[in-house]
DNA sequence: AATGTAATGTTATACTATAACATGCATGAC
DNA sequence: GTCATGCATGTTATAGTATAACATTACATT
């Protein structure tokens, strides 16, 4: 098998996808590990759920519903906006993609396995997005929700710029 | 004059507004602020841009373009979204309101003559938002983009939870 | 008053998301 | 095997959010 997840550079946790990176093999990991998600949680990946998580991997940038909607439209017709939400609803339910608040749109989960907020850099020239996971970051987080008296259920951080591949260019 | 920040105990940044503090005061507040922001930069406030202004003051929950519309529509007849949205816009770019993303919805700024991003915590009960401004934070996330090569031109920090006064109904 | 610019009005449309009800399909009980 | 059940998907309609493009008005300065 190849390197499954040679995507990044080891820089304290945003892990920003390399330009010349084997994305297949990002796929299919993401698919895989889906398959093994949904086995042992008992919930079920059906093939049109499988197609929208492949499109949603499709690259590391979000992508909007109606685009993932315009794809399964020319590849199976019936397909309606519903079919995509409800996909994509199941599919963040499972933890295996995040939805970006401020691009409506979405991106695959780096580490579906383990429950976690969902924390980005977006660069705002080539779309592409890293996952972040930072125990600095969550530590002031908390601290700032527990100082002000405030039970933190749902976190949104995403960080707009430039990439490190989009500041050299 | 009375005090007029009477909204928050000091608790570390985050200013959650009191139940019964004078929102009067708030509202009456911002926009004398917004019309020195306006006078020292020499940009426009208009009867519109401030009456917009006013509305997103109303409450200390965030509120959307639309429910603005429709109050502005019943006032003044001739009022249709880009009517609210270059208002809406120009108060943005001012910083005088903040949007949330998570909600598409808007929400006066706390402190205006300060640039800032904008920080909240939002309670998902009865749709509070509090402004935060911690310097751990802040330390935090540039910490987080430094490491990753990556630069910032701007956040959207959301956390979304039950605040002090839900928590304890 | 004449002119140029900024602000607002107006109409149309694009983009994002969900409600509500109908149909189909996999799975286990019998 | 088939029947019943629940989950998944199809289908139609509509709600909610935002912007494009062009017309008109108001303001500030000369």
């Amino acid at each position: 098998m190849a390197q499954t997840h040679d995507t990044s550079a080891t820089n304290g946790g945003a892990t920003f996808p390399r330009a010349g990176h084997d994305h297949v093999s990002c796929v299919k990991s993401a698919v895989e590990k889906a398959y093994q998600i949904c086995e042992t949680r008992h919930i079920r990946m059906t093939d049109l759920r499988k197609r929208v998580l492949e499109l949603v991997w499709r690259s590391h940038k979000p992508i909007g519903a109606y685009d993932i909607l315009d794809v399964l439209h020319r590849e199976r017709g019936g397909a309606a906006p519903p079919t995509v939400y409800r996909a994509l609803d199941f599919l963040r339910e499972a933890g295996l993609i995040h939805r970006i608040e401020s691009l409506n749109a979405f991106v695959g989960c780096a580490e579906p396995e383990h429950d976690h907020a969902g924390q980005f850099l977006i660069c705002r020239t080539c779309g592409t997005v890293a996952e972040i996971s930072d125990p600095v970051l969550d530590t002031a987080v908390l601290g700032v929700a527990s100082r002000a008296g405030f039970a933190i259920e749902r976190r949104t951080i995403e960080l707009q710029g430039l990439c490190p591949d989009c500041l050299t260019c």
